[in-house]
DNA sequence: TTAATATTCGAACCCAAATTCGAAAATTAA
DNA sequence: TTAATTTTCGAATTTGGGTTCGAATATTAA
């Protein structure tokens, strides 16, 4: 039997463990990090994070999950503005935006690590890659819309897309700044590099 | 003794392992990566690789250096109109789209691997560094100039970079397209982020 | 206070993968 | 053709690090 206060405090111990590992990976990726190193910065011994997790990988994929469910679920509820498709992009950008601030490593190892994830052969798609997934979707569907608008320049609705991905990721990851970058900052910066073409 | 030929070939051989090395750094990193894999693919023995070099880690690095090389002598030659930043700038990305074009996944590992570079404690910074330095301190010229001839957006310098750097590692990295991106498409996409600020 | 359960971790265990060895094969020089 | 050298690699060695074991300690329930 486990007790409410009980479960509480496994959960916080879990993670200790995970933000831990969290500066670990970003710094060594999934193959360079020693349980070792996870478990001295946690101040755990090695053996106890077996107690909590099953695998090395198993907290490398569990980071990953809990970190898209709550960008998912940040985004979500303001991404249904069809009316004014580039204010609602910006809107999606700046929460994002706002999460990376209070956070940055662990979104920039969101951002980073999926790819260097190892051949996952069994099982479906991880949880993660469904958030991802839809997020994509998303941010593809109003640019499509903002472009019918002449909200956006006219291009390849891919091409676009990458490109903003690839500027929104400058910003925030690139260069070796450690202040945050502000909402106003970033805000100025998407809308020059977007620019105006119609309405707004 | 050892006559000319024959160092050819050898450089020959080295090149055919880097060139095995980068396949499987690129999917598995550095960490990932075992000296079987490379060895299979360059079709030699494990042990043979250690005739050609001491470590799978020199073999990293000897990626890095070469590819940084080859990089910073293509840039060199163009950067220097201070007439025209913009084009200068334009010029340089250009020839760096074409690197790219040339060997994407070379310069993928070139421009994401350093990162994940390890600890390298002892010797000063490697090589491949000073020349990445260099070209940064080259770019962030260019866009002061530009600034300053307002054939760029008047913003924070690093920032923009930072920006630039963004689009066009979104541009050419992200998305999983095989087809490369024309000179033509870098260019507009480029000239309609950038913008037109003054003379051009 | 005692029994049951939950948590921790030092010390093995085990294996994959880096590196080394030594000898064979191939090539070049004499 | 023979000696010297360069190149190759199978097999052995070593090591680092993930995972497991088993026992100790701490906490909760009775």
């Amino acid at each position: 039997m486990i007790s409410d206060r009980q479960a509480k405090e496994r959960e916080i111990r879990k993670e200790q463990i995970l933000e831990s590992a969290l500066k670990a990976f970003k710094t060594s990726g999934l193959e360079g990090t020693t349980m070792d190193e996870i478990a001295k910065h946690a101040d755990f011994g090695k053996a106890t994070l077996y107690y909590y997790f099953s695998s090395k990988e198993e907290i490398f994929i569990e980071l990953l999950n809990r970190g898209w469910k709550t960008i998912w679920e940040s985004i979500e509820p303001v991404i249904h503005d069809n009316d004014k498709p580039k204010d609602a992009f910006i809107n999606a950008l700046n929460i994002i935006g706002g999460l990376v601030r209070n956070d940055q490593p662990l979104f920039e190892f969101l951002f980073t690590a999926p790819q260097k994830s190892p051949t996952d052969l069994s099982e479906g798609k991880p949880v993660w890659k469904s958030y991802q997934t839809k997020m994509y979707g998303v941010f593809q569907g109003l640019i499509e819309e903002g472009m019918a608008k002449n909200e956006f320049p006219k291009m390849r609705t891919d091409l676009l897309m990458r490109a903003i991905g690839g500027l929104f990721h400058g910003l925030f990851f690139l260069g070796d700044e450690k202040k945050p970058m502000s909402r106003e900052t970033m805000e100025e910066f998407i809308t020059t590099f977007i620019g105006n073409y119609g309405t707004s």
